[in-house]
DNA sequence: GTCTATAAAGTGATAGAC
DNA sequence: GTCTATCACTTTATAGAC
């Protein structure tokens, strides 16, 4: 019938994965239900994939790829730091606004990783890239306001991180997005108060 | 044999799959492996709960108790908010680092509720539990100091939460504790700055 | 009340026809 | 390569002996 490459079989199940982790959480991606979302036999999972953990590992490289193209441009430079952490903040947060599902599965991920020991590198690589993007996003910050943070970067960093982990996860279960962005913004302050003029 | 009341089982069963999910995640707690965790017969699950999704329901009761237990005496005062904050945030680390596994057991069920719409409530009760108690710590470390939060303190609480809930995420990823009290302390500061005389 | 034994449904993974 | 049909196993949940 449809005569589908492999390579696209396997683009195609992993983005239904995606989808229905997002949508029904993790317990409910068993290989019938992606292949179902992806229109493909049963059997189609097997012959793009040696086994389901093959497919998670490569969702997370999928998860953390759409989440790059979605920080794309991460970084805002306005007049003052407090200003352009501000604004940072708030494209990251219009990300998650935009997709909640994307930061769902991530979360998910995260979450199963830790439970399974052969996994537990992925959910390692997963905040490591974290926090490479928000060091580089806050040097681009501070290069841009021709600032130095008075902290090593990596704690900024990880502070950063904390935090908007911590504000997506609070607002996955009670969707209160008035009070996220408080919290960002207020954060955004203080950020601003660990800056010094280069 | 051995016989036990149901409310001493239905105890025994709950206590088992804290121990199970919080040692081997979510999936790894099936009925089978938390009878056997507990020392009982398969069959004793189904004469002790209707079905694993009450198991599951009263275990979020059970470890949600658990945490008010080693939250208790939370609130620290000493000479200077911003040493009050830090103790208490350092005292709120001891109980995380005293039992890991309480903390994954937690975001386990956040992230299962997630996924379930039949337990979105329950997820939800949760957070509103984290925010009640951030809300009376952050009240009694104000009432102590004799000051008052700038800001309302439903938002300084949600930051609270925000903070120490990533905090806790990113060191069972990492395991960094020197990084997770670091930002613990920085923070302490920063909250300080949200208070002013009374 | 307590257990052994088993049912009924769902799971990941394959065999084998086309 | 692609699919139908099915295997071997695990899951939750029950029956029925003691």
């Amino acid at each position: 019938m449809s005569r589908i490459p492999a390579r696209e079989r396997r683009r195609q199940l992993v983005a239904a994965a995606f989808r229905v982790i997002g949508e029904e959480g993790f317990a409910a991606a068993t290989t019938r239900r992606v292949c179902a979302e992806a229109g493909a036999p049963l059997a189609a999972f097997h012959y793009c994939f040696a086994s389901k953990q093959e497919l998670l590992s490569e969702l997370t490289d999928y998860a953390m790829g759409e989440l790059e193209v979605a920080r794309a441009g991460g970084a805002v430079v306005r007049a003052t730091v407090a200003e352009s952490l501000r604004a940072t903040l708030r494209g990251y947060w219009d990300t998650v606004e935009a997709d909640p599902n994307r930061e769902a599965v991530l979360t998910a991920l995260t979450q199963h990783a830790l439970g399974d020991p052969a996994l537990a590198g992925v959910a390692r690589r997963q905040y490591e890239a974290y926090h490479r993007t928000a060091r580089a996003t806050l040097t681009e910050v501070a290069d841009g306001c021709g600032v130095r943070w008075r902290l090593p970067v990596e704690q900024v960093a990880r502070m950063t991180v904390v935090v908007t982990d911590g504000v997506t996860v609070a607002w996955l279960v009670d969707r209160d997005s008035a009070a996220a962005v408080a919290v960002l913004d207020a954060f955004a302050e203080q950020l601003a108060l660990l800056a010094e003029p280069a």
